[in-house]
DNA sequence: GGACGACGTGGAAGCGCTTCCACGCCGACT
DNA sequence: AGTCGGCGTGGAAGCGCTTCCACGTCGTCC
């Protein structure tokens, strides 16, 4: 009998033993395997040791596509880069916020997979992938303001956290940094410094960080009298190369800057250079304050002052915001907004 | 009869019809629609045009868990990092190379996901997730010495192409940059330029590419018919950082050095700016090669002259490979290995 | 004009798993 | 001593899909 069901059922698949296997090889029932492996109470200690050395023997690991057929879940969520350029995939930031939510989710039995979609046609790729059940939930990253993802994935109604706010406004859980007052902390940081002519070299304005960086930026200035010169103002990529040009267009529009705000610690970094280039010292004729707290801010000469974010901070709250609406016990679009914290370097 | 059928399969998720509903609709079988969607040729046109009307009414998509579990394919295949160094993760090729894997699956209806192993635990993780049947084929890169990954994944038996030849040269379908070639090269073209104490900042030597890179130099000074100096070498682990840090101990244990050859871009700005706090010109007193050809290269001061790999190239390589292997039809341990190129700029 | 393929279709089995339900066993009550 | 409840267990259904097989229904060939 038994040697019948084993041989009907492992012909397929030699390496990959099944439920049954393991059944017939401890002498139980496939229900009774099934509740060890899932860790059910309801099994005597005695028929659980003997499943798990069979498990053991067998080195049986669950069939995942059979088993979320019926639970409905996957135990997998996606991180979705919606970023046409690539090299901004590079950017230590994104970096810092993929490593930490993989260690936030090591502990887990979840396993995180990276998704990038660079144009339309694979955002609607990755949300046929969601919807065709690949993934319990989904943190939505580097949103572009005519982004088609969030509408999609709402439709598909699976769980979402979107790392940054959303430039509608829209109800969806999201976390993020306080970009707009770090922006300010940095401005009147510079301001405080004695700066009359404080620029800013900002990051691409589709993007929310930068729209509120630059926020914070007209705040400050504005809270401190300042009238709003358009000429103290340049929109950068958030890239190294982007920054060190966004250098050079600010320095020839406004050759009596005294200190810059920029975006983000690549471009900051480009931004040094077209400074040394243009033979300004830095911070004696301009101050400089960058945004990220990157590694390379603490090596670039010289250093750099920055706003650092709470990454760990940040990536803990996605997901566990993520986890508690895959579980069904988040309420309406919960949000956490993450203070940063201005690092004094040499720049500024 | 129809309507019966249909509550009973659509109970419990109303959002997700089924091939049963789409069956209903259409007048037609199950197995019917299952060959529209498969696009079987051995359906009538009617029958079809009846049946992805249904489709696009429903908005049906198959339950990929379900298709699955059957045809024992996922659609999906796997590009695991396996580098404990997070900041190695915003290095400008492997941001190359996903971006590059990505844009050679966006033609197919392969997904890509991305995933990341920082230590034992979490490479234990990325096997059993293997094993469980998660993807159709796996692409490990950045390998070091003792990683246990290629290992564990061989024994899952899941297809699989290493971006980066193995260090123990196992029998194993990999893609390769001919990293020796081009660091050959670049040491020549340093001697060419008249230079004759031309030190090397290496990468990590438990990557290959360090190695592998360490072994060109060491052989084109050979060639030359220089004597091997212990003092000319310093090991970076290619970081920007790492390679100031490198190129401060190189000048230090090297003072007379007049150029070097620094195994990859970030570590060669590092080494720049090292070069630069020293009070060394660049080409004048100290020339430079880098490797990658980063953006990055480009746009630093003084440019850089590096040595570039054929990132499309071996990303399509990579897939095809893959791809084959997945199909089945591939022999053993294919391997590529792809020219490089010197790229001259200013530093050299 | 009758047998024979080719072709489109539907029925049904089964992929590996979870979970509901029923069953039998035991100790603890009345 | 008889009944009851709880507990561990096995049987069986069913998740949504693919695919084998059998079954007409044609057009075609001798």
């Amino acid at each position: 009998m038994a040697p019948v069901t084993t041989e009907l059922t492992s012909g397929a698949r030699p390496g990959v033993p099944t439920l049954d296997q393991v059944a017939v090889l401890a002498g139980v029932s496939r229900a009774t395997v099934s509740r060890v492996v899932n860790e059910s109470p309801r099994v005597s200690p005695e028929a659980r040791v003997v499943v798990q050395a069979a498990i053991e023997q067998l080195r049986y690991v669950p069939n995942r596509a059979a088993r979320s057929l019926v639970t409905r879940r996957t135990d997998t969520i996606a991180l979705v880069l919606s970023e046409p350029n690539s090299q901004v995939f590079s950017d230590p930031f994104f970096a810092g916020i993929v490593h930490g939510v993989s260690a936030a989710l090591a502990e887990t039995e979840l396993t995180l997979v990276l998704l990038t979609a660079r144009d339309a046609r694979e955002q609607r790729k990755i949300a046929r992938y969601a919807r065709q059940g690949h993934v319990d939930g989904v943190v939505l990253m580097s949103l572009h303001s005519e982004d088609l993802l969030p509408d999609m994935l709402s439709e598909v109604a699976v769980p979402l956290v979107l790392c940054g706010r959303p430039h509608d406004g829209r109800e969806v859980a999201y976390v993020d940094a306080d970009n707009r007052g770090g922006a300010r902390v940095a401005t009147e940081h510079l301001l405080g410094l004695g700066r009359r002519r404080v620029a800013a070299l900002t990051g691409p304005m589709d993007l929310i960080a930068g729209v509120d960086r630059h926020a914070g930026w007209v705040q400050a200035l504005a809270d401190a009298g300042h009238e709003p010169d358009p000429a103290l103002v340049v929109h950068g990529d958030f890239t190294e190369a982007g920054g060190e040009a966004a250098m050079v267009r600010l320095l020839d529009q406004a050759p009596d800057l005294d200190a810059v705000f920029v975006a983000s610690d690549p471009m900051a970094v480009g931004a040094l250079r077209a400074l040394r280039t243009a033979g300004r010292r830095v911070p004696d004729d301009v101050a400089v304050v960058g945004f990220d707290d990157a590694a390379v801010a603490a090596t670039c000469d010289p250093p750099l002052t920055t706003v650092a974010q709470p990454l760990d901070r940040m990536t803990t709250e996605l997901v566990g915001l993520l986890r508690a609406r895959i579980a069904g016990e988040a309420g309406p679009a919960e949000t956490r907004t993450c203070p940063t914290r201005l690092v004094r370097r040499a720049s500024a």
